[in-house]
RNA sequence: GCGAGAGUGGCGGAAUUGGUAUACGCACUGGAUUUAGGAUCCAGCGCCUCUGGCUUGGGGGUUCAACUCCCCCCUCUCGCACCA
């Protein structure tokens, strides 16, 4: 007999066409169903999917699939975070236009994602790139710049010498560029930020309302990356004030410490350093050292082994209550934009000033006493940093350390030299970029009104399509007079535009929100649609995102909450987060450069999109990195191979039944009871695995399991038309619970089974408790906790009964022999344990 | 150093509330079928000194019972790291 062979091309591209065809995936606003929002990370369009992408969205369309059997209107939208640099890039490579290059890509890989079957919403399919898209975030960028969060400063920049552009901190991996690993430098420019640290509050505390949702470790390297400290502010009143200045500024955590202080340093950046040093006889020295200090690489500079070099200034500063003269320092380890730039130094209870102490022969001073032990100063050989009694500290002295932190914050305040405060090591956001392929920022400079916000009505303004690209990789905008001259839109005299463009993580911070109504025209979002849709229920993405653009993400929300634009109750964009794994080969991370790129394309054309989806599913649980094995996607196309025969074989006796369908009357034989309790009990953990714990591995696992049952029955039953149906019915439920896995030969199976409506569009079948059952429990021995053997009891037989048939096995009566009972313990239905000396 | 996660067969991994450790898959072995097969179906498959004993990184503890809970230690991965 030759059966009809498996051809999953032809399979899936009829599907595909038929979901394209009567949009069966599209969703409307509206409130008939719960919503369910589910959202992978947008791709850069670099031109191909690879292995990550096609393991982020199969999650993400399962989540989807799934989702919408189960009643959920979902919104399940893709996109494309299209400005960036490669496209310049690639452009001056390729001779051809960044926007070409782009627009080309996004074509090419909208393929390459219909052909894996992911059930999109194409309708709401955006590209940042498009002013359609981007004149929102102009528009936001200047109500930001109304209220004050957007704001132009001069200050040293991480600059990629590489990309011609400043970088956020954020976007600098120990000293090197996130993108391309070149050594950051530090340059003076005047850059556009947006004030996220007005929010460092709120973007620390609402972490504790996604302790349910995300993974515990980007909660943590948030609170790290936020890195708030509670300490104080003091006041120190230079020993001879200079003009308009008489005194300098400190924080520190450790206030109780303050009669301990020895020394004063400030950052060579420091705006003072060269008014202290006027008058000072060595004051070349001096600008010596700040010149080497500054000059140093970023990476070097901030090395814990770097050795910590310092030089006294000639200045001196006076103690807020000894009034103590203590001289001023200038220091290569001070970070000038961190807290005031200025640190008290007390060498006996830091570690950092110990070393500098000690290097340059300063004094050191105890003032904590851990528990009444004094140590000599001298003696010392590494600071004391933790807890203990204060002592030498005036009327603070035998005061514990903790209260004496309060009391010494609160002596400042009164004295009006200081006060408990706190820092955050989160810094602005530095959102200028000196490229060309990115959103213009929608200011002008003007001669008359100087820097001059654009009228919104005057918006978007477009990036110009028509400019040389430069062979250098800078920006060719500086050098088009068409995009550069403008008119002032405050005194309408000839002005200059600004000619840096958003970085990009811009645009990805609430790209989530527009596909609520991608389509708007007039405004940003619909405020119905946002109330409806946000927030998003389910996010997934790599976690190399965890910092960057989750934190810029949810500071949009807040600030587009409060410029009106969000829901006021919208926090948080994300409420659960699944953070994926990697897909590896070899153990190693797929690069051109290691030869070890296993691409989806050549996997689809071999194996067909269901194996690719299948695998990539099966291989390990979604957050856990996985290695990809040729002899793994094999197995999964094996597995798909043996559903397709299974039917193939059986379809004579298949009758056209959904999940679950066949009935305990249709069950009379033992096999088929057993066959339709195998059915009912692969729904019940196929559902908790699939659609609550996203175990998407052993939800597959479950459904092999079936499918090998179903192999093992089929001789045993016969084709009497009960015995038909609940065969048939255990096909439904194979097709219907992997139908979000590897939906075109579900979809396909589920029409030769003579269904006229698509499988989509089932409800998630609903499994019989009752069907679940054995009739006959499985018991295990045990004797003092080893197992010895197992006896089957009827189900529904009690303890006493379950004890009595334990206690006759011979298995356990050969254990016993000769010891006396103490006690036994009866787990009903599982387990007698007999204790026995 | 700080924070988070992980450690289970030859390999990827299961074990949801403390109750038969190793589900499912890969690899391997054998059988059936076949002209042949790297296809398919069936079976076997933790380790050992094998009528028994041992086994979830190591060591202790709690318990009738521990991969699971507690304490100590080791190893690996990731993130942060001169933030005063």
């Amino acid at each position: 007999m030759t059966e009809e062979r498996y051809n999953p091309h032809s399979i899936e591209t009829r599907w595909q066409a038929y979901w394209q065809e009567k949009n069966s995936f599209s969703c409307e606003n509206g409130r008939h169903k719960p919503k369910y929002y589910v959202l992978e990370m947008f791709p850069y369009p670099s031109g191909k999917i690879h292995m990550g992408h096609v393991r982020n969205y199969a999650i993400g369309d399962v989540v989807a699939r799934s989702k919408r059997m189960q009643g959920f209107n979902v919104l399940h939208p893709m996109g494309w975070d299209a400005f960036g640099l490669p496209a310049e890039n690639a452009a001056i490579q390729n001779r051809t236009h960044p926007s070409l290059w782009t627009y080309d890509n996004i074509r090419a890989m909208r393929d390459q994602l219909k052909r894996l079957g992911y059930s999109y919403d194409w309708a709401r399919e955006i590209a940042t790139c498009r002013p359609e898209y981007y004149r929102w975030e102009q528009m936001f960028f200047l109500r930001l710049l109304q209220k004050g969060l957007a704001y132009r400063k001069k200050a040293p920049q991480n600059w990629c010498p590489a990309c011609h552009t400043v970088l956020a901190n954020e976007q600098v991996v120990d000293g090197q560029c996130w993108r391309c690993d070149s050594a950051v430098e530090q340059k003076d420019l005047t850059q556009w930020f947006l004030k996220i640290t007005a929010y460092g509050d709120e973007l620390l505390q609402d972490l504790a309302a996604l302790e349910k949702g995300w993974p515990e470790r980007v909660i943590a390297m948030q609170r790290n990356w936020i890195g708030k400290s509670f300490g104080a502010s003091v006041t120190f009143d230079l020993e001879k004030p200079l003009d308009g200045v008489s005194s300098i500024d400190v924080f520190t955590t450790r206030p109780d410490t303050l009669f301990g202080v020895t020394f004063l340093t400030l950052a060579p950046e420091h705006a003072l350093v060269e008014q202290l040093i006027k008058n000072y006889a060595k004051a070349d020295e001096v600008r010596a050292f700040v010149d080497r200090a500054r000059r140093m690489d970023r990476l070097d500079r901030q090395n814990e082994t770097t050795e910590k070099e310092g030089i006294f200034t000639g200045a001196y500063v006076l103690h807020p209550f000894t009034g103590e003269k203590i001289p001023l320092w200038l220091g290569n380890f001070v970070l000038a934009d961190y807290g005031t730039g200025a640190v008290m130094g007390v060498p006996a209870h830091d570690q950092r000033d110990f070393a500098f102490a000690r290097k340059y022969s300063l004094p050191v001073r105890v003032v904590i006493a851990p528990h009444g032990e004094e140590q000599s100063s001298e003696s010392m050989t590494e600071a004391f940093s933790g807890e203990g009694i204060m002592l030498s500290s005036g009327q603070f002295t035998g005061l514990g350390n903790e209260e004496g932190k309060k009391a010494v914050a609160q002596a400042l305040e009164k004295a009006g030299k200081g006060r408990a405060t706190t820092q955050f090591r989160l810094r602005d956001w530095n959102i200028s970029r000196q490229r060309y392929w990115g959103a213009p920022i929608p200011v002008v400079y003007c001669e008359q009104c100087g820097v001059v916000p654009e009228k919104e009505e005057n918006l978007p303004i477009v990036l110009p399509l028509d400019v040389k690209i430069r062979e250098d990789g800078r920006s060719p905008l500086p050098d088009t007079p068409s995009f550069v001259a403008c008119m002032c839109p405050q005194c309408g005299k000839p002005a200059r535009r600004e000619t840096d463009t958003l970085d990009t993580f811009v645009e990805s911070s609430w790209y989530f929100a527009r596909y609520a109504c991608a389509r708007m025209e007039n405004a940003p979002f619909d405020a119905d649609a946002l109330r409806y849709w946000l927030p998003v229920d389910q996010y997934i993405g790599g976690v190399e995102h965890a910092i960057l653009h989750l934190l810029y993400s949810r500071f949009f929300t807040k600030a587009l909450r409060d410029l009106g634009f969000f829901p006021s109750g919208l926090s948080e964009p994300f409420t659960n987060l699944l953070t994926q794994g990697m897909v590896l080969k070899d153990g190693s991370k797929m690069s051109k450069s290691k030869g070890n790129v296993v691409s989806p394309a050549d996997m689809i054309e071999k194996y067909g999109a269901d194996t690719v989806r299948l695998f990539c599913l099966f291989a390990a649980p979604a957050e856990r990195d996985f290695d990809w094995s040729d002899s793994g996607i094999e197995g999964a196309s094996r597995f798909i191979g043996r559903i397709w025969r299974l039917f193939m074989e059986e379809r004579h006796r298949l009758k056209p039944l959904k999940a679950c369908q066949a009935t305990a009357d249709d069950a009379q034989t033992p096999e088929a009871r057993n066959l339709r309790r195998r059915e009912h009990r692969t729904v019940k953990k196929c559902s908790a695995d699939m659609n609550d714990r996203f175990q998407f591995n052993t939800a597959i696992a479950s459904v092999m399991e079936l499918v090998n049952a179903m192999y093992l029955t089929r001789e045993k039953l016969g084709t009497e038309e009960a015995e038909c149906r609940v065969f048939s019915s255990a096909i439904a439920t194979v097709l219907t619970l992997l139908s979000p896995v590897i939906p075109h030969i579900c979809e396909e199976l589920w029409e030769r089974l003579g269904h006229s409506s698509p499988l989509a569009e089932e409800c998630w079948p609903l499994w019989d408790e009752a069907a679940t059952t054995e009739d006959m429990l499985t018991v295990a021995l045990q004797v003092n906790g080893k197992l010895r053997g197992t006896v089957e009891i009827p189900q529904g037989a009690d303890s006493s009964e379950q004890e009595a048939a334990a206690l006759a096995s011979p298995a356990v009566q050969r254990h016993i022999e000769g010891h006396t009972v103490h006690k036994v313990v009866v787990v009903p239905g599982k387990l007698v344990n007999i204790v026995a000396r």
